[in-house]
DNA sequence: CATGAATGAGGATTCATTCAT
DNA sequence: GATGAATGAATCCTCATTCAT
C-alpha cells in the first residue's frame, strides 16, 4: 500500500558498493560513499541491508551468483570432459575481464573476517556442477585420482593466477587464457591431451 | 621515525600485529589493540612505525622476507630444475603450515589497498632467482615456453591453492604438497617427468 | 492533527506507549516501537498524534484523568473529613497497585522536561476537590493551619512513598495502605485521631 | 609517567553533566553538550567514563553521596531521636535548596532505567545510620512499630514534597521546613512531641 | 625515548517525521 | 485515512595520531 521496496534501489545500492569498494577499499570505504553513489538517503541504505556487515555478505553472495551464472552458461552438457571444463574456465576469466572491479572486490571479500560461513557455503553452492563433473573425470580415468575438492582448489588457484597475469600483461604475446587451460589440464590430466 | 632503541620492541609490535590482524581483521584492528598486545604504550607504537599504514606495509614486507628465507634456505643449486622447484615449493608450504596466522595476514595484506607497490617490489624481490631458473628452464626446453611471469604466477597459484586444501584436510590420505607440486610440474613442463 | 477514524487507534497507541515506556524508558523507546505494539504503522501514530512530544503531554494527561477518576469514583460526600481522605487514599494506591506500569511511566512523566506546564496544570485540575476538603478541615480546625498546597504535597508525597514501599514487601506483615494513611493524617491533624 | 588522569577533569564533566541535564534533560542532552561545557574533547569524556551510561550511573552515585556528606555532617550522636532527625532533615532540604540543580537531576535519574541497582543500592548505603536510628526510636517506643523501610520511605517522601513546596513559594509565610518536619515526626510518633 | 591522556574528525546507525502510493 | 519507505540530522562512540609529562 505504501511505496513498495524496490529491488532497483537495492541493486544500486549494491552497485555502489561494488564500485566504491574497488576504488577505497571494503573497509576503508564509509556507507556514506555507497549512499551517495547510489542516489539514496544515508538511512535509506539500512532500510535495504540492516548493518554495513549484512551489505557486505549479499555483496558477496550476489557477486558470486553473478559469476556462477557467467560461468555455467551455455554450459555444454554433451561435450568432453575437456571442453566442459574449457568452456567453464574462458566464461571465467571472460567475466573476469570484463568486470574487473567486482573480481577485485570479490577478492577483498574472499579473505575478509566479516563473510560468514553461511555467506561462504551459499557462494560456493552454484560450482557443485564441476564437481560432479571432475569426480566423472577422475572415474573414466581422463585425470589423476585426486579428490574433488583438490581439483577445485587447483582449478580455482590458476584461474586467480591468471587473472593477475591479465592485469598485468607482459608484451609477450601469450593468450593468458589458453595458456592458464592448459597449465589446468595438463597438471591434472593422465594423458597429455594437446 | 627516530631511531628506536628496542629491536625487540619493533619485533614485538610487528608479532603483535599478526597476532591481531589474523584474529581481528587487519582493518578491525585499532593500533591501541597492538600496542597493547605487544606489550608497549600506544605512543610508542609511532616512534617504530610512523603510522598504521606504514606499519602495515613494514608488516607485509617482514611476512614476505621471512617467507622467502624460509624458501629458498638450502637452495639446492646444484640440484635438476624440478628438484629446485620442489625444494622451493616444500619449503613454502611448510612454512605456512607453521606459521598459519603469518599466512593469513599474509593473504588479507595482498589484496589490501594499503600496501604501495614499492612495498609489493621489495616483497617480490627475493624471489628472483627462481623467476631466473625458471628462464633457464625454458631455454632448456625443460618447460613450455610460457614468460617467467606467468610461470610464477601459476607457482604462487597452485601453492595458495593447496595451502587452501591444506587448510582443510577432507581425509582422502592425498599428501597435497606432493599433489600439487606434480601438478605445477606437469602443467608446465614439456615432457611428463614422474 | 486531522480527525482520526479511529478512537480504538487512538487508545491502542496510548496503552502500547505505556507499556513500552514502562519496559524501555521514556526517551528510549522509539515512535517505531510504540506503533508496532499498538498494531498500526509507523506513519499513523503522526495522524493521531503531531509528534513524540505531543504522544508524551497526551498521555501524560490520560494517566492523571484516569487516576482522578479512581480517586474520585464513590466520593462520599458526607462522609466526615478523614473518611474523605481516606477513601481517596485508599483508591489511590489501590489504582497504582492495580496499574504499576502506568504509575511507572507517570513517574517518569512527572519529572520529565517534555511535560508542558499545561499539561501539568490540566492533569492536576480534578484534584481540586481535595484541596477545597483541605481548606474546610484548616477551618473546622481539624488539622493544622497549613496552606492546603502544602498539604496535598505532603498527601502525594506520603502516598508516593507508600506505593514504593508496596512494590518491595519486606514481611513484616505491615498494611502499607493503612499505615500511610495514619502518617498522613497524624501528621497534619490537631488531635490524634485514631 | 604520561598525563595523569586528571580529577579536576573527572569533576568538571559530572559538573557539566549536572549543568545541562537540569536544562535540557538527561535523555536530550548530547554528549558533546556535556563535554562543551566541561571544556574538554567530545573524546575526553570517554576516557573518563566508558559510555553515556556509565557517566550516568556515575553522576548519581556521586550527587547521592554529596547529599549524604551533607546530611551526616556534624550528626549530633549525642542528641535526642527528635533531634537527630531534624538534623538530618534540615540539613537534606538545605542542600536541596542550594543545588537545586543537583536535585533536579536526582529526581530524573532515580526513575531512569539506566541506573544499574548496583548504583542504587551504592546510592542508599550511607543512609543506613538514620535506619538505625529509627530502629532505636521503634525499640524506645519513641514511635509506632513500623518497619524501618516503612520510616525511611515516609521521610524522604515527605522531604522530596517538602522541596517541591520550597520550589513554589505560595507567600503564605509558612516555612516549609519545620512544618514538613512537624508533620513527618507527628506522623510516626506516638506521642505528640511539640 | 616511553607513556597514556587528549584530541576531534569520522563513521555506523537510529529515529522522528514526511510523503508517495 | 493508512501504510511503510525515504529522509538526513543527530548521536554515541572509535581510533589514529599528537603531545605534555
Amino acid at each position: 500500500m505504501a511505496r513498495p521496496r524496490s529491488e532497483d534501489k537495492q541493486k544500486a545500492i549494491l552497485d555502489a558498493a561494488v564500485e566504491e569498494f574497488a576504488v577505497r577499499g571494503v573497509w576503508s570505504t564509509p556507507t556514506s560513499a555507497i549512499s551517495r553513489t547510489a542516489g539514496v538517503a544515508e538511512g535509506t541504505l539500512f532500510t535495504y541491508f540492516a548493518s554495513k556487515d549484512v551489505l557486505v555478505n549479499a555483496l558477496y553472495r550476489a557477486l558470486k551468483l553473478e559469476l556462477a551464472d557467467a560461468m555455467m552458461g551455455d554450459y555444454p552438457q554433451a561435450a568432453p570432459a575437456r571442453e566442459k571444463f574449457r568452456h567453464v574456465w574462458t566464461r571465467y576469466l571472460g567475466w573476469a575481464a570484463t568486470n574487473p572491479l567486482k573480481c577485485k572486490v570479490m577478492g577483498q571479500l574472499r579473505v575478509s573476517d566479516r563473510i560468514t560461513p553461511e555467506t561462504r557455503d551459499a557462494g560456493s553452492a552454484p560450482f557443485v556442477e564441476l564437481l560432479r563433473e571432475a569426480e566423472a573425470c577422475v572415474r573414466q580415468k581422463l585425470v589423476r585420482d585426486y579428490p574433488v575438492q583438490f581439483i577445485g582448489a587447483m582449478f580455482s588457484g590458476l584461474a586467480d593466477a591468471t587473472l593477475a597475469v591479465m592485469a598485468e600483461p607482459d608484451g609477450s604475446g601469450l593468450d593468458p587464457v589458453a595458456a592458464g587451460f592448459d597449465v589446468f589440464w595438463n597438471g591434472i590430466a593422465l594423458k597429455e591431451t594437446e
